[in-house]
RNA sequence: GGGGCUGUAGCUCAGCUUGGUUAGAGUGCCGCACUGUCACUGCGGAGGUCGCGGGUUCGAGCCCCGUCAGCCCCGCCA
């Protein structure tokens, strides 16, 4: 295990001193043999051998062997040495010596040097730990229940603390990054309105206005945009979210996100503050990130990628094949096209290896996002195989562009369906084929993103992004005529297959704003009603304005190399959305809820009232 | 809201396929021994609501139904 202090130890002389302590017991190094220190930690294993009893102290810097010898350590310290429990804490005194030749072995946790105790208090009894916090090699972690539940154990793991220090070190540079250029960090209402936006709020009753609710925020949007209004110029916010949906590996009811925005600025301006972010932040992670970071339109990326996160480690880009099956008598291409959709696929350069059983897995998991099926095509002793190979003109082959050991997986259908399908299917070729380099970091900004989309139930305009995205200026004309083609000045950056963040610019004329609420159908007075704080800035003389926003977890998660956003995250809650550790969310008392005039329908439980 | 996986000692797991004597292992814990260990070693010991409830059966950790919890996915979510 690594030490976590070499990297985080500021420049400063003794970072570490205390009233209790001189140094921290990891950090200790050849350099301090002969010096005479006093240290404070945790057990961290203990090894009794009658005579001489040997402990791993343990602190955020790492572990250091603490040596107990009657040679050097008085017989009442000897003794409670050896009767030291798992994770109780110690302070110590003692001499830093270096280990004896044999035993010098800087690969050990313990290192080179020991700790020659002549004192030894224990300031912090500890109970046996439910889980442990030292763990042997390939021991399995704790089941994630015990885990979440005794938390503050599992926070001692070096790991853990490893990726709380890095999400530190990414916070610092994000702050250090916008600071220089300008940004003011400023905090925004954790109490706010209620804005429905699709996702679910938190809603915390009003004591003092009976009937009436805040609401917790999704995102600081309107308040970074009136931050513009009041002319504040620059401003940023490493801000904590709330949303109220169903949780996922990446996903938490609660996240933190870097806002940004700024005002007078143009597209090129506010992508650059993105890259610059980013390269900072990848920096302070060892990272180089390559600028300027590609662009893609989205219309190209759904189109070349089946996604508006395509993963750019790989190749299989999609084609279409529309052309090459609208002649053949295959019934399931001619429906396809006939209904006004296309047959687009993918090339597997020597895919032809793909086994049937590996071949069935991806199209199960086209399958599952609603393809009706894959055709399979492949070229081999210069004869093309498959199922629809019989109903293709000879040379069909070349036509797909297939070499000899080529594997040709298709999908006919609307590309609404067929886009997602094909985003998977590239993912699970590229897994099997071990396709993805690794290390690779390819970002790629998605640019050119549609206003609008149209709910194909209802056909009703819903915003693509949100309802305060700017169109691009030469599309203005198709808001009267066609809003489904009007392009947004939105834009997501994407890594590898993982969308970090986006945002758009704004608009900042009232009655544009008015039109885009007239074209989404929301009557003005319910505009006023859910965001007339917005729109009376907007009145108040907005400038040109626009900002993004960026997922803090998700970056720290990326660059910890970690599976979960629980690992990167102090205290979690689980996929139910509870706090294992904390026990939230829990009944109140009776007379709390009466005092926020609220009651239970039946089947809710509170506790019953004390007082 | 829907689907899947998991739940046995403090912890990690075996036992379940094919129901049948006293439910095992490693580790941790407790005790004893041990003067250079570092996953210390050796000997001994304690430790179980087989998640919970119901059912089938002469008999259930094992089969069936329900339920709770954790995780993963779809829906939802930028």
């Amino acid at each position: 295990m690594s030490s976590i202090a070499s990297s985080s130890t500021p420049k400063r002389a003794k970072p570490a001193a205390t009233a209790l302590r001189t140094h921290l017991a990891g950090a200790l190094t050849r350099a301090d043999v002969g010096r005479e220190v006093r240290l404070g930690g945790w057990v961290h294993r203990r090894r009794d051998l009658g005579g001489l009893v040997f402990v791993d102290l343990r602190d955020r810097a790492g572990l250091v062997q603490l040596s107990c010898n009657p040679a050097w350590t008085p017989p009442e310290v000897m003794a409670r040495a050896a009767g030291l429990g798992a994770e109780t804490v110690v302070l110590v005194r003692g001499t830093v010596e270096l280990r004896p030749e044999p035993s010098r072995d800087p690969s050990l946790v313990s290192r080179e040097v020991e700790l020659h105790v002549t004192g030894l208090e224990v300031v912090g009894p500890a109970q046996t730990p439910p889980i442990p916090v030292a763990r042997k090699e390939k021991e399995e972690l704790p089941a994630e229940e015990l885990r979440l539940r005794h938390r503050v154990l599992d926070l001692r793991r070096p790991e853990l603390q490893r990726n709380l220090l890095l999400r530190h070190r990414l916070m610092q540079a994000t702050r250090r990054y916008f600071d220089h250029l300008g940004f003011l960090e400023i905090e925004t209402p954790i109490l706010t309105k209620p804005t429905p936006e699709g996702a679910r709020d938190y809603l915390v009753p009003s004591r003092v206005h009976p009937g009436e609710f805040f609401a917790l925020p999704q995102s600081p949007q309107l308040y970074k945009q009136l931050f513009m209004v009041a002319g504040l110029d620059r401003y940023f916010q490493i801000a904590r979210c709330f949303r109220d949906e169903d949780l996922r590996a990446d996903r938490q009811p609660e996240f933190t996100q870097i806002d940004v925005e700024a005002s007078f600025v143009g597209v090129e301006d506010v992508l650059g503050f993105g890259e610059g972010m980013v390269e900072a932040i990848w920096a302070e992670a060892g990272i180089t990130v390559e600028t300027p970071i590609e662009r893609m339109r989205y219309a190209d990326a759904l189109e070349r990628y089946g996604s508006d996160k395509p993963d750019l480690r790989f190749g299989l880009e999609i084609f279409d094949a529309t052309e090459v099956f609208r002649p053949a008598d295959f019934s399931i291409a001619r429906s396809a096209i006939a209904a006004g959709g296309r047959v687009r696929g993918i090339r597997v350069p020597g895919g032809a290896s793909l086994t049937r059983k590996q071949v069935d897995e991806i199209e199960a998991s086209a399958k599952s996002l609603g393809a009706a099926g894959v055709l399979r095509l492949k070229l081999s002793g210069g004869v093309l195989e498959g199922g629809p190979a019989k109903h293709l003109p000879s040379g069909a082959g070349s036509a797909l562009g297939l070499s000899e050991g080529d594997l040709c997986l298709l999908l006919a259908g609307p590309d609404r369906v067929t886009s997602p399908a094909l985003d998977r299917a590239r993912q699970e070729v590229a897994r099997r084929l071990d396709l993805i380099p690794q290390g690779a970091t390819r970002f790629v900004w998605i640019v050119d993103f549609p206003l609008f989309e149209r709910d194909p139930a209802t056909g009703a305009l819903a915003p693509m992004n949100h309802p305060f995205t700017a169109p691009v200026p030469e599309d203005l004309h198709l808001l009267g005529t066609a809003p489904e083609r009007a392009r947004a000045l939105a834009y997501d950056m994407v890594l590898n297959g993982t969308e970090l963040g986006g945002g758009s610019l704004r608009i900042a004329d009232p009655s544009l704003q008015r039109r885009i609420f007239g074209l989404l159908g929301i009557p003005e007075a319910v505009a006023e009603q859910r965001f007339g704080f917005l729109l009376e800035g907007l009145r108040a003389g907005a400038p040109p304005h626009g900002g993004f926003a960026f997922g803090m977890d998700r970056i720290v998660m990326l660059l910890s190399d970690a599976d979960s956003l629980r690992d990167v995250i102090a205290f979690p809650k689980t996929t139910a959305q509870r706090a294992l550790f904390e026990g939230a969310p829990a009944p109140v008392d009776a007379a709390d809820l009466a005092e926020l005039h609220l009651e239970l329908k039946q089947g809710g439980k509170c506790v019953k009232s004390e007082k």
